[in-house]
RNA sequence: GGAGGUGUCGCCUAGUGGCCUAUGGCGCCCGCCUGCUAAGCGGGUUGAGGGUUACCCCCUCUCGCGGGUUCAAAUCCCGCCACCUCCGCCA
């Protein structure tokens, strides 16, 4: 939720933030002509309010006449007064709705306009050239299947499409992903965590994934409960309506999870292979800062990221996402995307954002400062999704006999293998 | 899933319709006293919203959550949630 002071004081901030993301201002008026009925509703409510309290005060100590008297007044009172107080309720609702529609404004230093209008920061390492090397690469579904790793067709016909089994050397690839994020993310200063991924409304709507973007949330029929798409939601509910102590910040947890997205609106997308689907399991990066450190966090945490990605021996880029492009809480985002030889183009393997205190005014969450209680700020980051990272590991370290080289760093985790060899050579 | 119990400030706790504007203790903060420390003494210490807006001040809400009864609810009634104990089921 945006700051509702700025909203009252500077509403035309709000309006521009609107316009750079690509987005009516119409909400900004509507939610101001909210705010003042509101106030005007709890002004009413507590003056009535006020007044029952003195009555009510003085009918304790009245007697006989004067007590049927008082009596007699506060009986029309107390309706009165509940029925301020259903207005003022009704008043509040209607405002919080529409304030919380409002996503967060986008840094100054976010690009402005839709998805295609990121900036490249920097590019690191270079892609390889297959052509230079005399081979036409294979994709990852092709290696998946010569290495016995992806099982695709299996996954369709058990779960449907947009499924896959890890098997063989591609689950233990998996599991030797997550023990190397996790040792990183714990010398990092991370707190490991496991937690859960079905979650009621709150959680979902605190971290901004039941407005606009509730079509790609799975639902759990006849409950109201909903599975996470990241473990972003469970992390950033995980201290709801708690104050925590400033010097206890940054916190950061690193979480193990799987993630469930309905990809609605993506028909047609990617359906080759397992960039994207609708399960994966992920290592996600969340810290927890005052607003001040908030953007020095964010940098930390894409140092991570970038940490991570050199370890496998990846060629990636750094884009600093457009505004419109930022998803509801974030203020600032950023992507590394990978190079994916067979497709000829960068695709995005981890994910930061910053998203002040967006969260944490849903969510309830604030710091105890010397000189208060304040707003805090969350960020989060991906540091291994395992699908596409397992993509371009395979698909950036084949070779021409469709074998696949272990990058070092990750060695140590596949029981010391250098090479992943197709399953009939074996 | 069934039965019973519990839920008050950071923690413990008093509180069975109006004198609750919620008690006391611990902890914490400020001050006094004091060779130092401890003890003692005095004061402060939930959070949110509104009025006003430099500050002060005033008001409303907040006793797990939501309803209801009543002129008036921490207190009475109903529903829900969480935790504890037991039973059932289960990895």
């Amino acid at each position: 939720m945006i700051d509702p002071k700025v909203l009252r004081d500077d509403p035309d901030r709000i309006r521009a933030a609107q316009a750079k993301r690509g987005l009516s201002a119409d909400v900004v008026d509507d939610a101001l002509a909210a705010d003042g009925r509101r106030r005007s509703a709890i002004v009413e409510f507590e003056r009535l309010r006020g007044e029952q309290k003195t009555l009510g005060r003085q009918i304790a100590t009245a007697s006989g006449e004067e007590k049927q008297a008082l009596l007699e007044r506060t009986r029309r009172l107390s309706a009165e007064v509940k029925e301020a107080e259903a207005a003022q309720s009704q008043a509040e609702e209607t405002y919080r709705a529409l304030v919380m529609t409002i996503p967060n404004p986008a840094a100054e230093e976010a690009p402005a306009g839709g998805e295609d209008d990121y900036v490249v920061l920097e590019h690191v390492g270079k892609p390889r050239d297959f052509e230079a090397e005399g081979f036409e690469p294979r994709d990852h579904v092709e290696l998946g299947r010569l290495l016995g790793a992806i099982d695709i067709d299996r996954g369709a016909k058990v779960s449907g499409a947009r499924f896959y089994y890890l098997t063989g050397v591609g689950a233990d690839l998996e599991l030797a992903l997550v023990s190397m994020a996790m040792d990183q993310a714990r010398r990092s200063g991370f707190t490991t965590m496991i937690p859960p991924t079905l979650v009621k409304p709150r959680a979902m709507e605190g971290t901004g994934f039941l407005g606009q973007a509730a079509d790609d949330v799975y639902r759990v029929e006849g409950e109201d409960m909903y599975l996470v798409g990241t473990s972003e939601v469970p992390l950033a509910a995980y201290h709801s309506d708690e104050i925590m102590e400033a010097e206890s910040l940054p916190r950061r947890y690193a979480a193990f999870s799987p993630c469930f997205r309905k990809e609605a609106g993506s028909y047609g997308k990617d359906t080759r292979g397992i960039i994207r689907v609708h399960w994966f399991d992920k290592v996600e990066m969340f810290s927890y800062t005052t607003l001040d450190d908030a953007a020095a966090e964010h940098q930390r945490l894409l140092g991570w990221e970038k940490e991570w990605l050199e370890k496998l021996e990846l060629a990636y880029r750094v884009i600093d996402t457009a505004a419109g492009d930022l998803g509801l809480s974030a203020q600032r985002k950023f992507d590394c995307e990978a190079w994916i030889p067979t497709q000829g183009r960068y695709r995005e393997l981890t994910s930061t954002s910053n998203c002040t205190d967006f969260q944490t005014r849903r969510l309830d969450i604030r710091g105890r400062f010397p000189d208060g209680v304040r707003p805090i700020a969350t960020l989060n980051g991906t540091l291994v999704a395992i699908p596409r990272t397992i993509v371009a590991i395979l698909e950036t370290h084949q070779q021409t006999d469709g074998s696949v080289r272990v990058p070092t760093a990750l060695q140590p985790y596949l029981q010391g293998r250098e090479l992943l060899e197709p399953a009939s050579s074996r």
